[in-house]
DNA sequence: GTCTATACACCGATAGAC
DNA sequence: GTCTATCGGTGTATAGAC
């Protein structure tokens, strides 16, 4: 009969944590079948497209998850100065100090990147959105606040990256620490 | 007999276009038999150790190249200031204003960034302390000139990232507009 | 140094029992 | 809803002729 043997939230908890380290191609439906606890059949029984299917519901709940605990945060309520700052705490948090890489990241720099460009444009796009609303709120005004926000989005990305690319999360530190002097400066 | 058909330099540049284009998980070597005109036991005499061995020569002649053109020119002669913004212009046309993707930022974000990272480290500190010491001549402290120069390279590649990310080379771009009024300032 | 042909493991995906 | 077993295809890599 089969109940679930782990919450299905837990299943794509899991499925991410391989894109996220393996990226789309390098992830094997061995390597999700295992991570899961899963045989191959069972993940198509949940995700009929096979892993296209598995990475876009992945990258769409990163998604939601990168608002609730980064976005929700930021926008909520409390001085915006503070919420900004409050971010960057947060992101660190959220990408282990610079240890793990991002989804969408991972997605982007991929040869099968144009089946996630939905995923990773609205990804991107909404936390560019956010930042800027939330700098404009400190008082930037509002084509400065976007290209702001964009720099920002883009360092994060691109020390996450190089963090990855050299085995060392330093320049992901240092990037959070030059941002905190210079995201609201000027 | 079989004389060569194409430089074997010619062979490497085609090599580079498919794993720059698609990452290294993704260029089959169908790609690059077909990419090169050589049959896949070709390559084989040229690479003996395969894939990983045609990726790492590929990654270790970008990094020559990007010496020529973007390095030398930057330690080269001139005024100092000059070469950054020099650099910058260099930058725009190696990455096709956006429309290309780095190698190694591909590498970097792929499923075997172990067997490549020496190259990605070399090319990345190579260019970060370049960098480095042109910003201590225009007379940044060392520490300062060492900051803004990890700061810029991981701009320019999560540029990049983000470019390919959502199919448009807008933040590429904008980023290295940023760079040209900010990068000297202070 | 190039090719054709092929080995054989692993890939994503499916069938069908329970 | 889960499993085992298996499919056909493609992956990397090799053998051996020219």
């Amino acid at each position: 009969m089969g109940a679930a043997l782990i919450p299905f939230d837990e299943v794509l908890d899991r499925l991410t944590r391989v894109f996220r380290d393996e990226g789309y191609e390098a992830a094997s439906l061995a390597n999700l079948s295992r991570a899961t606890g899963l045989g191959k059949a069972s993940l198509y029984h949940y995700f009929p497209g096979g892993k296209a299917d598995m990475a876009t519901a992945v990258a769409e709940r990163s998604n939601e998850i990168f608002r609730e605990k980064i976005l929700l945060p930021l926008l909520g309520p409390g001085e915006p100065r503070m919420r900004i700052l409050g971010m960057l705490d947060n992101l660190d948090r959220y990408y282990a100090r610079g240890e793990d890489s991002c989804l969408l990241g991972m997605l982007a720099m991929g040869g099968s990147v144009t089946l996630f460009q939905k995923q990773v444009r609205a990804g991107i796009e909404g936390w560019i959105l956010a930042l800027a609303r939330v700098l404009g709120e400190v008082g930037f005004a509002e084509t400065d606040a976007l290209q702001r926000a964009e720099d920002a989005v883009l360092r994060i990305e691109g020390a996450l990256l190089v963090a990855r690319g050299i085995g060392d999360a330093g320049p992901f530190s240092r990037t959070l620490a030059r941002m905190r002097e210079t995201l609201l400066e000027l």
